[in-house]
DNA sequence: TTTATTAATCGTAAAGTTACGATAAAAAGA
DNA sequence: TCTTTTTATCGTAACTTTACGATTAATAAA
């Protein structure tokens, strides 16, 4: 099918793979190291520092955008992009309650 | 094309990718949370715990044994997973590494 | 030995993802 | 106004993912 049962899942759930998902692809990542290096918004050079298409990149960039955790501007012919930090601490939280639940034991394979 | 350009990036990258990917689909995020939440392995009933079949269950297993952050020992009939806490660790180090790079500053969008 | 029970694998269908080139749109600059 | 620059969108191809039922394999239990 490729359909994920999203409605059989709880809303936290779904928030978390969908947080997750900005990071499960090699560009995503990248442009979210990117991005998080930067002390102010990225404009235009995004395209650039990938060795993707220009096309590809926006649509990664569309995705990161939809999920919410980038954000991006209009400046003249060009776009700036950032982090959005309310949405980058969201999902901090999420992970850090995930890792944070796990405490190894011995009793364990 | 649908084929991601493993290639083209560093290792580093790909791996945070994937580690990312373990947790990129709620029936994945619900299996992690229930292994995480357990002092012990757990055998068998993990496919009760999710809205999906049994085959399909089976094949979120594989996928996050192939990713390294599960292991399964096969006890009699059944078969026991329990998180693999040396991935584990090494995915919570991706993760802070990731999140605590970006420092919010009011110089943005 | 025969019969459950449990989990993996197979086959397959449907939908999603990744990627690129081409085109369109929008604004700046000549 | 015309051209350039930059990014989004469209169209499309190829591959991957998700999902399920059916089957197989392995072990335990009767």
């Amino acid at each position: 099918m490729g359909i994920t049962k999203v409605d059989k899942f709880e809303a936290v759930i779904n928030r978390r793979a969908e947080l997750a998902k900005a990071f499960a692809h090699p560009a995503r990542v990248a442009i979210l190291d990117f991005l998080s290096g930067k002390q102010s918004c990225v404009c235009g050079d995004i395209v650039d520092e990938l060795p993707l298409s220009q096309s590809t990149v926006s649509q990664h960039l569309k995705e990161l955008k939809r999920i919410g955790i980038i954000k991006g501007e209009i400046d003249g012919p060009r776009v700036c992009y950032c982090i959005d930090g309310n949405v980058w601490k969201e999902a901090q939280q999420h992970f850090m309650e995930t890792f944070d639940k796990f405490v190894e034991t011995n009793a364990c394979c």
